[in-house]
RNA sequence: GGGACCGUGGGGUAGUUUGGUAUCCUACCAGCUUGGGGUGUUGGUAACUUGAGUUCAAAUCUCAACGGUCCCA
């Protein structure tokens, strides 16, 4: 690499590129190639994704791109949220459209109106799914791959309730799976609920997840949002009770894209490169063959592959022979593999292999026939050290904002009490040039407004991305 | 929402002030060489974002579009 991590931005654009994550030339600001090596891992973090809400009682799904004006045109806050933002299909070929029709900004306004079919009687809910798919937003602003775009790879929970305290309890459901995806992703987070001229359009409140980015700036990772009867009120969204008398559903949602792999980018990389948690690593081992006279290390290497292969890890030999080891040892590890494994005379010559982890540490030998534990080992370790990083990382990157001085000037993100007011979040963006992302919701401690020095919760303020 | 800068082979660049033959590094292809931390070498492929304008002549000057980067709110 040529940039250091210092320099974030220019770190995070050449390694998105050196790596083969994703090629951003494609001709249309904001939408992106994804190259093999930067799907691999996007859809192992959606499978992760995938796996967690399987097992909540989620199903899949998935609803047509298109919109129309009649199911976006619903007169609400929610529709009115994203209107600036909107693609328009107004031709099919070379005729007008009758009815014109949008690219989904997202699905409620293509779901609901199927909701309205499928939920009867109390017997049809909760009811529970998801889909992965491609969202369209117009961005105007400067676009950054996978932070912010035009095409978003887009993964929608959305839930239906018999009442509030059930939907209440999806939100609770919601943290708990968003704890076991992030702990797998090693990403540290805080929740935070938005304020509510800015939590999503049509929601009665919005939890935010957020992470620290290096530089200090806030990335919001996951949103979940409680509904209450806002959408179903207006499409009509109505179940049968036991007692024969009708009702709104409550309904909730849960987003992530690939702010996901942003995220894993930005906080676990190092100046050599990325770092994939193994989890999401397309390749989990390299291994590097080191020719030398005497012994088939081509023959050796397929051998430990097998071993690998047989219990179930990513392995891969890198048998270029027009590139030295010394090489391949920098590639590799500029583009995020956790673990290497080298086999040269030698290991051929005494049956070991050598590893040695991404995250750093002098190299491990072993004997091939313990290969596969001792490599599910050093991948279990590599998953722990960037946990570890990542969370000291954050510690350090959330700051007590005990005055406005002290915000203003810091790069990292701030914790202090407000009151919720939106005269005090103005004045203190205004004066720090940071943003409120919002307060604690459940948190008790409380303490004086920095601004006006009335009683508020505890708070975070940042430079948001 | 406002402002600034930039666009030359796949990537990074020189050349633009003063209009006239496009430089270097890297990558890529073929070969030889080398191999336990970015081998060396020979040969080769490959570029002025698009459109309009000024001009005998535009990478260079003007305007616009598209794209990229950064800063402020």
């Amino acid at each position: 690499m040529e940039n250091k991590k210092s320099d974030f931005s220019s770190w995070y654009n050449e390694i998105i590129d050196i790596s083969g994550l994703s090629d951003k030339r494609y001709p249309i600001k904001g939408m992106n190639v994804w190259l093999p090596y930067g799907l691999k891992a996007m859809k192992s973090i959606d499978n992760i994704i995938r796996e967690h809400v399987d097992n909540s009682g989620f199903q899949e799904v998935q609803f047509p791109v298109l919109i129309t004006r009649d199911q976006l045109s619903i007169e609400f806050e929610h529709v009115k949220g994203f209107e600036n933002e909107v693609y328009w299909v107004t031709r099919g070929g070379m005729e007008p459209l009758d009815v014109e029709m949008a690219l989904r900004p997202t699905s409620e306004a293509a779901m609901y109106g199927m909701f309205q079919l499928w939920v009867r009687a109390h017997t049809d809910l909760p009811l529970k799914i998801y889909q992965i798919v491609s969202v369209y937003r117009y961005e105007t602003k400067h676009t950054r791959t996978f932070i912010r775009i035009r095409e978003i790879h887009f993964f929608e929970a959305h839930t239906a309730h018999t009442d509030y305290a059930s939907a209440e309890r999806q939100m609770e459901e919601y943290r708990r799976i968003w704890n076991e995806i992030s702990s797998e992703l090693c990403l540290p987070f805080i929740v935070d609920q938005r304020p509510d001229w800015d939590k999503f359009p049509g929601a009665m409140y919005t939890l935010a997840f957020d992470t620290a980015m290096p530089g200090g700036r806030s990335l919001q990772i996951g949103t979940i949002h409680q509904y209450g009867e806002n959408f179903s009120k207006n499409y009509g969204i109505e179940y049968l009770k036991e007692d024969g008398t009708h009702s709104f559903v409550s309904q909730t949602t849960f987003g992530l894209s690939e702010r996901l792999l942003a995220a894993i980018i930005g906080i676990h990389g190092d100046d050599t490169g990325l770092i994939f948690p193994p989890s999401i690593a397309p390749v989990q081992v390299i291994i590097v063959p080191i020719p030398s006279e005497g012994a088939d290390t081509d023959g050796y290497a397929v051998r430990v592959k097998e071993y690998l292969s047989a219990a179930g890890f990513r392995a891969q030999i890198d048998s270029r022979d027009n590139y030295t080891p010394g090489f391949k040892f920098n590639e590799w590890e500029m583009k995020g593999v956790p673990l290497r494994i080298e086999v040269g005379g030698r290991e051929v010559h005494d049956s070991t292999v050598t590893l040695r982890l991404r995250t750093g540490g002098s190299r491990i030998k072993c004997n091939l026939t313990d290969v596969a534990s001792e490599v599910s080992k050093a991948l279990s370790s590599v998953k722990e050290i960037l946990r570890k990083r990542a969370s000291d990382h954050f510690e350090k990157s959330m700051v007590d904002g005990d005055t406005i001085e002290k915000i203003k000037n810091g790069e990292s993100m701030f914790r202090f009490y407000w009151c919720g007011s939106r005269e005090c979040s103005d004045h203190l963006e205004a004066d720090t040039g940071k943003t409120v992302l919002g307060m604690q919701r459940e948190m008790n401690s409380t303490g004086r407004c920095i601004i006006c020095g009335k009683e508020g919760k505890l708070a975070t303020a940042s430079t948001p991305y």
